[in-house]
DNA sequence: TAGGCCCTGGACAACGTTGTCAGGTGAATG
DNA sequence: CATTCACCTGACAACGTTGTCCAGGGCCTA
């Protein structure tokens, strides 16, 4: 009674540990080790004594020693552009199904498609010492993830390439989707199509720029300077640029967006011009079909690409040397009405 | 050139310990860590030599080691039901903008809507030690969490509240949020409103069947059996619930979706139907306005959501002891047309 | 009954870092 | 020139776990 400061049981934020287990058990140290890991050579008896003081201690075995201990810590990271865009949902989970099949946890963060954050969030993972990185690069010089990838961090880069270093790469097929898109519209009968893209910073931004004057191109048509516009997605600045290109002597009769965000403000102009405007956008977005007329456009595989960028790195985790290799997953068109009308001038 | 064996530099696939930096550069290795962590008491000229061989050698902190030391990972841990849902998106996103305001990480995983799966991820993030968990619960028991909690792990519930224990949580209107949405339609005229709601096993759900029974019942309007739907918002049973409830002898007039994907569905439906149905649905959705007529909704505020989450758990990590407390964000209803038709029989 | 084998359990070191503390060097002061 | 003091630096233990290795005891066989 007079010394119950002597802690007979672990004090309040204090965790218990092993050794408490063992303690309260009367067994050794390792024979808890043996239990919580179910390793083979402890007896039914002594298996359920450290069971009972394992359930009475609320004891839960320390990862971060157990990764000291081990190397591995049976968790990947996954580093996207903008945790919000709806875009990364399917990926997102399609990443963390393929991290649980393998029994690994997903660690992610945003990088808000800023270089300087995705650096900062790749090594805090790192440091974190995660078996492995999928990463959506925001920057495009990534030599600072040599030295890891030299310690074996195994890392897969979606969405858009790596930045002078060589790594496996997961990519939609930009330049194609942007192509067949254009050539869609140019079917149609248009001839002076606008281009409404994302920051030329932007490796996909670039492609679907190139995909664009390609079809223009094959189909002999000239691009005038007006018709494209580059940069930032605010909603303002698209507002702006599609009202741009839609007055003038010469307004566009069709529009390409570059992505999503585009495309929802795109849409949202369009409905409230005068007159159709053919319309084609780069990713579906949700009720596309609902709308009228229903827009029209190449769909991403957003889960297909998370899935195979995830099967990379675990297969590489699992022990695969081949060269770093590079796989473009196809687009496809969804034709719904606004790409398919025709110039009205 | 006989023996470049005795490993001069760090194998491949090996990491570069503080060790090795403090032999590099010829320091012990507690200064090594002095440098590190910004520690005073280096001199300039010491700290540059170490910062070489940090350079050199591609060092990187062991965090896993520092955990093991230091107690905290400056991490915490979310788990949400599904990554893929986009009502999920901001909320994440403002969890991570919070947690990346105080020098924390974020963990985050799906539990599936599946209980068991929500308890094997949550006790994952503990035993790496996370320092908090936001939780948006899939079971209705959270007694395993005790052990936890006690042991000092912070713990705040988002979007549905614990079951059977006591904790911080962080939740939307539901029931007020039904109940004006229902009495909107009731003030426009309609007397026989379907309502279609997830699985009652989810809180939220039911609050929200709650809160259309309320409206109901202040207008004096009884409910038929047949107007209430509850179950898995899968789309082919949304589908069949929305055809059902517009056939027969008195078909409902008005619908009200109790979340997201319902109402997906069932705009999709009503678009096809013959005969213009009122609507308003629970959730805001993208480009709700553009539709014809543009949805109704009751909206909630995710944002808003997981960011006074966030700061509830890093004030709990602060060493905020007061007794756990209950928010209830407000929702907003968003007139844009399909809940203000009048009922047409 | 004795010898040997297998099975179980425990002592101990190591993983890479940080907190504690003591030693050592140089400048400033008496 | 001796002493004090401040400041830098490094040796050492500890965090909680797991791998290695050895000891002891029970059981089977000759």
């Amino acid at each position: 009674m007079a010394d119950t400061a002597r802690r007979p049981e672990p004090r309040y934020g204090t965790r218990p540990t092993m050794k408490d287990v063992a303690a309260r058990a009367g067994v050794g140290l390792k024979t808890v080790s043996r239990v919580v890991n179910a390793e083979p050579g402890v007896t039914p008896d002594t298996e359920r004594r450290v069971q009972e003081a394992i359930e009475a201690l609320g004891f839960r075995r320390n990862d971060s020693a157990r990764v000291l201990r081990k190397g591995r810590t049976a968790s990947i990271g996954l580093v996207l552009e903008d945790l919000a865009d709806p875009f990364y949902g399917p990926l997102n989970r399609a990443v963390e199904e393929v991290a649980r099949a393998h029994g690994a946890l997903l660690i992610n963060g945003s990088s808000a498609e800023d270089p300087d954050r995705e650096q900062e969030l790749v090594l805090a993972l790192c440091a974190r010492r995660v078996d492995g990185l999928i990463v959506i690069p925001a920057g495009h010089d990534h030599r600072y993830l040599e030295p890891e990838i030299k310690a074996g961090v195994a890392t897969v880069f979606v969405d858009r390439p790596a930045g002078r270093i060589d790594a496996d790469t997961v990519l939609s097929d930009s330049f194609g989707g942007a192509r067949s898109g254009a050539a869609h519209l140019i079917a149609h009968g248009h001839r002076r199509i606008g281009f409404i893209g994302d920051q030329p910073r932007i490796h996909t931004a670039i492609e679907r720029l190139r995909g664009y004057r390609t079809a223009m191109a094959e189909a002999g048509l000239e691009i005038h300077d007006d018709w494209v516009s580059l940069g930032t997605t605010a909603p303002e600045r698209v507002r702006e640029a599609v009202t741009a290109m839609l007055a003038g002597p010469e307004p566009v009769t069709a529009i390409f967006a570059g992505n999503n965000r585009v495309t929802v403000t795109a849409v949202r102009v369009l409905a409230a011009h005068h007159r159709p405007v053919a319309f084609v956008g780069f990713d579906d977005i949700e009720l596309a079909d609902l709308l009228d007329p229903g827009v029209t456009v190449i769909a991403q595989d957003a889960a297909t690409l998370g899935r195979t960028a995830a099967e990379r790195l675990f297969s590489r985790l699992d022990g695969a040397v081949d060269a770093p290799s590079r796989v473009v997953v196809p687009t496809r068109l969804i034709a719904r009405g606004s790409g398919e009308i025709r110039p009205s001038a």
